[in-house]
DNA sequence: GCGGAAGTACTACAGATCGTAGTAGATACT
DNA sequence: AGTATCTACTACGATCTGTAGTACTTCCGC
């Protein structure tokens, strides 16, 4: 994930409804992009499948496939995949790297499942 | 991190000791690889402080600056930094999608940090 | 001490990804 | 019909990665 690729995402997800391309140029005014160069990372994101775009009359509207946590989530759970012997070791090792409050958020997450 | 990058650091992580890259390249036989081109990602990974490598004598000697577990975990805490507002649903989320192994091995590590 | 083996350093090149953007063609509003 | 919107397609330079060759340096054996 490219850098601009991930601040359009970042818009997105500042977004509650799917936004058209117009929409998304506009919140990164502050980069001074091309109007085009949005539209050619939309749609890169969108061949990555990680937007989903839906038509609307002539246009499209783009909107995340998923949630800012669930995609943080997707990574984390992609990075521990690569690793087929040490998962517990390596789940040991973010565990011990933790912060405080990150430890306290997974306690409370493990304690609501169940 | 690319695939050939990824196979010669997973050889380093199969040794126990700093290997020399004719080392390296002989366990990757496997792939019939140039000797000079694993000296080259040897040398990219070094420069990306992945692997260390210490002199001896003439030639040098590499190994991974961190054990699997520790960069797989080093990973996830890449992926959760990115997330600066939502940590907490992040970690709900990860936990959710996570298997039963998994759930186990980390109430594990978390009980034992005290 | 010389010739070959082993190593490192430097250079090269092609493919993929990404930042950046232009042009053409379709559609719609007026 | 003219103008604004939008999408689709194309392009180009930068960086990263896979892949490898060449040149220079040792070092070991003879």
């Amino acid at each position: 994930m490219g850098e601009l690729e991930q601040a359009v995402l970042e818009v997105l997800w500042g977004l509650d409804a799917p936004a058209s391309g117009r929409e998304v140029h506009e919140r990164l005014s502050g980069r001074d992009l091309a109007y085009t160069t949005v539209m050619t990372v939309l749609d890169r994101l969108a061949r990555k499948d990680v937007v989903v775009r839906e038509r609307e009359g002539r246009a499209f509207r783009y909107a995340p496939r998923l949630t800012r946590a669930a995609m943080t989530a997707e990574l984390m759970h992609e990075a521990l995949g690569g690793t087929d012997t040490d998962r517990e070791q390596a789940l040991v090792s973010f565990v011990g790297e933790a912060s405080a409050e990150d430890l306290a958020a997974l306690r409370r997450a493990l304690d609501e499942l169940a």
